[in-house]
RNA sequence: GCCGGAGUGGCGUAACUGGUAGACGCAGCGGACUUAAAAUCCGCUGGGGCCUUAACUCCCCGUGCCGGUUCGACUCCGGCCUCCGGCACCA
């Protein structure tokens, strides 16, 4: 039999959608606002498969909620600036600007094709000046607000390509692309303080209910908060401190010896002009190496060095032994730690290393014994602690904190694992940072009014030998007059992290074409929080965090009144073959458009929403993409079948009394299909187990329709006529090409996602009767077809009197009698 | 190591608050239609008792493993095993 024209229809709807404006929003209504956004995608080039899956079930999604009678915003831009734009660029010798260009608009053609529809008039790239202005208008408020400054960080740098390499181009301490270790150099960097904000974007984690349970449990690990202590120790014999942090300042007795990190500035001074200087820079060097040869985990026992210098420990009074080691991080809390070998696994190692002693001080359970292990379990009691002896843990963690601060010698702090954001790039294709450097006024923010600093089109992009920025060979562009005094000065000649341009872009979908600010307040506050974001697991923690901290920091300034930006997040899964990724490289991309050619994009769109839980990972089917097919070219064989019975006008309600028992059926069956589909998808984001719901209804209609015309009740064409429309009204969100075309079809003038979704009638959600499950000692020995909400007397009476249970039960009496309405009786004997 | 998630037929998966395990689909088998094939339609399809009378309206077993709670456990509790993901010297 004939396939259904699937590509006529497709293109003839696409173009109306597009003609019509079908996801056009007006921002006006916000009474019912429904804000459905989609992580932009980077403009890469052709999407696959996998790719498609975020797009078609945040499309599937809007135009639920529309036929749910919101106002959807559903918008689309594109993350612009970017590394890969610069390599292929450089690869096939055209300029980024095009490259990005050229993608984006076939990028924009497949989603057309998939009849995946965005409001196209708020469309935002992030690489455009009326974009990019607003994003370095954002740097200038951080750094008036004192979140944005300059500092020395180390870069990975490759000597042989001259250039500095981001972290994901290092592996295991080589280049990516030449192979040659890579070196640490130090340059002056642009910071965001976002460890200003670790406090409350932790705790408002718990203000997002609607979050997978593991995005948020990925941040909270990844801000990483503890709590504990500064304590001074003073260089025995000199006047100067090292301060070291700890969470467990109740063990301050069992410090047996004190590490230093080997970049701590305290080594410097104690190792120059040291009777073993040499040796020590040795170490210094040799740590350097093991670090950047890319070892996740150096073993904390493995290397070492006495400083042959000794701390005087500020409780006990003791003197210990100053050694610096590389598993001391500089990064974290002070760079030095007291060792408590005693309580704390990697000290343990050490110590056991070097011989030094091991002192327990914390005695759990009365037994005295070496216990490594650094969790703060809070039921121990002190000992060998001086005064502090017999006190339970906690306790004494209060007291040693409070006669410490009160001695000047510790401060209670909060640690966080978080690092502040380091946002400069060495890059052509960013957002320039809108800073001036002036040899008499020093640093000095671009005026607002000057911006857009446009980012010059005619350099040589190339990565340069010196670690500076391709913008930096740009004369035109780095000299410019200090915006203070007037004298010559010149630009910051770095751009900022993608991850900036796309920490803001929500804001910007409700005023995209506003030159005058970057985004509009009341807009913002009457369409954010986003409603739904979805998007890939891979942002869990970058994209996600950055775009919740410039909320946070824009709310604590007053432009926008919530700090929140994403209300409900959806993380799908991702499209394998063959058990790996789908990706371009693994060379196992499934391309849409040939499936597209042959079998359509609304089979495209079915597969990949049935084919399983949409926040799990699926494995790409070609055969059962093939019954995707099957399942839509039945829908439209029944149209054909039934053209006659369906051009019937269709007069409102049914009235189940002059249906036939089979009729009936149907009739129940198509309410409960309306409560099981929305309730799938708005609940539970449940596409999957929604089209299995459809699927089973047309199976249910298929033979009706068959039947003789002798047995059909008079209101046989209407039912048939009600049973298709809710068919095909609610699978026109997921296949949506095949709906409107089978609506039009069947008589109906407007576009189908005009009309609201269908009521279920709870009375017909319910089926007429119900198999009663008969069991004896919970074994199923018999079942009986009974009305619906048979009382649970009359269920016990019809179990007990049957043949099975009299025979199963020989004359015994049931020592109990279980009924579940509507589902069972247990007879217990 | 720590933190999350997941283990169900040949496969993808489903099962509401603890109540008929395997819906829906794929693959497979049998049949109808056809000169034939494809397509389509109909039926069967977890394992075993059971190709040594028959049994598809019978019985037993079965949701990673072991145990527990319960009239009843894929679902709850305790203890494991395996796989996937994130973080990984965080003091």
């Amino acid at each position: 039999m004939a396939k259904y024209p699937h590509t006529d229809i497709e293109h003839k709807w696409q173009e109306r959608w597009a003609r019509d404006g079908l996801m056009r929003c007006d921002l006006a209504r916000t009474d019912r606002k429904f804000y459905c956004l989609m992580m932009f995608p980077y403009p890469s080039g052709e999407l696959h498969v996998g790719h498609g899956r975020n797009y078609i079930i945040g499309d599937s999604l809007a135009r639920f909620k529309k036929m749910a009678g919101c106002e959807v915003l559903a918008p689309m831009g594109w993350d612009a600036f970017g590394l890969p734009a610069e390599n292929a660029a450089i690869q096939r010798d055209i300029h980024p600007a095009q490259w990005t260009r050229d993608n984006i608009a076939r990028m924009k053609q497949q989603f057309y094709h998939w009849g995946v529809v965005y409001d196209w008039e708020r469309e935002v790239t992030s690489c455009e000046p009326g974009y990019y202005r607003w994003t370095q208008w954002l740097f200038l408020q951080l750094y008036d607000a004192g979140l944005a400054y300059r500092k020395a960080a180390s870069v990975n740098w490759c000597p042989k390509d001259k250039t500095v390499l981001a972290n994901e181009q290092v592996v295991d301490g080589v280049c990516e692309r030449c192979g040659t270790p890579i070196e640490e150099r130090h340059l002056e960097q642009w910071f965001f303080r976002i460890t200003e904000f670790a406090d409350e974007l932790l705790g408002d984690l718990n203000t997002l209910p609607d979050w997978p349970e593991r995005v948020v449990t990925m941040q909270r690990n990844w801000i990483d908060r503890s709590t504990g202590l500064e304590i001074d120790f003073t260089v025995h014999g000199s006047d100067r401190t090292i301060t070291c942090f700890t969470t467990r300042p109740d063990t301050v007795f069992g410090a047996t010896f004190m590490v230093l990190s080997p970049s701590h500035p305290e080594v410097e001074r104690l190792i120059t002009g040291a009777r073993r200087e040499e040796e020590f820079r040795a170490a210094i060097a040799r740590f350097q190496a093991d670090k950047l040869s890319g070892r996740a985990r150096v073993d904390p026992g493995k290397d070492g060095v006495f400083l042959d210098a000794y701390a005087d420990n500020p409780v006990s009074g003791e003197q210990i032994p100053i050694y610096m080691a590389p598993y001391v991080l500089m990064e974290y809390g002070t760079g030095a730690i007291m060792a408590v070998p005693a309580h704390d696994e990697r000290d343990f190692e050490f110590a056991a290393r070097y011989e030094l002693p091991v002192r327990e001080v914390v005695r759990f359970g009365g037994e005295p014994g070496v216990l490594p292990t650094s969790s703060y379990a809070g039921d121990g009691v002190l000992v060998n602690s001086g005064a502090y002896d017999g006190l339970g843990q906690h306790d004494a963690f209060e007291k040693i904190a409070d006669d410490l601060e009160a001695r000047g010698l510790g401060r209670r702090r909060v640690n966080y694992r978080l690092r502040d954001w380091l946002i400069s790039r060495q890059r052509y294709w960013g957002a320039p940072i809108p800073m001036i450097h002036c040899p008499k006024c020093g640093i000095v923010p671009v005026p607002e009014s000057d911006l857009p600093v446009l980012l010059p089109h005619d350099v040589d992009f190339r990565p340069r030998g010196d670690g500076k920025s391709p913008l930096a060979t740009s004369d035109a562009f780095s000299n410019v007059a200090c915006p203070r005094c007037g004298g010559a000065a010149r630009r910051d000649t770095d751009t900022m992290d993608t991850f900036v341009d796309s920490s803001w872009y929500f804001l910007r979908y409700l005023s995209p074409q506003d030159s005058t600010a970057p985004f509009q307040r009341d807009l913002c506050d009457a369409w954010l929080p986003v409603d739904q974001y979805i998007g890939g697991v891979e942002h869990a923690i970058l994209h996600l965090l950055y775009a919740r901290f410039i909320t946070h920091f824009l709310h604590a300034r007053g432009h926008i009144s919530f700090r929140e930006p994403f209300a409900r997040l959806f993380t799908q899964g991702m499209v394998c073959k063959n058990g790996l990724k789908m990706s371009k490289s693994k060379g196992n991309v499934v391309a849409p458009d040939t499936i597209i050619e042959s079998m359509g994009a609304d089979t495209m769109r079915l597969y990949i929403l049935f084919c399983g839980p949409p926040e799990r990972d699926i494995e790409w089917s070609d055969d059962a993409v093939e019954g995707c097919y099957r399942f839509l070219n039945r829908v439209w064989r029944f149209y054909e079948v039934h053209s006659d019975l369906l051009a019937t006008p269709f007069h409102g309600p049914i009235d189940e009394t002059t249906l036939t028992a089979s009729e009936r059926g149907l009739f129940r069956k198509a309410h409960q299909t309306i409560d099981r589909v929305l309730g799938d998808v708005n609940d539970h984001f449940r596409f999957n187990t929604a089209i299995s719901a459809l699927m089973e209804l047309s199976n249910t209609m298929g033979p009706l329709a068959e039947d003789s015309a002798g047995e059909a009740g008079p209101q046989r064409a209407e039912l048939l006529r009600f049973a298709f429309d809710t068919l095909v009204r609610l699978l026109a969100p997921m296949t949506p090409h095949i709906c409107e075309e089978l609506w039009e079809r069947t008589s109906h003038a407007d576009s189908v996602f005009s009309m609201e979704m269908p009521v279920a009638d709870p009375e017909f959600v319910k089926n007429e009767q119900f198999d009663l499950v008969i069991q004896v000692n919970s074994k199923i020995r018999a079942r009986e077809s009974v009305p619906s909400d048979t009382d649970p007397d009359t269920m016990k009476a019809i179990a007990l009197r049957h043949p099975r249970v009299i025979e199963e039960l020989a004359g015994r009496e049931p020592r109990k009698v279980i009924v579940i309405q509507n589902r069972l009786v247990n007879v217990v004997v």
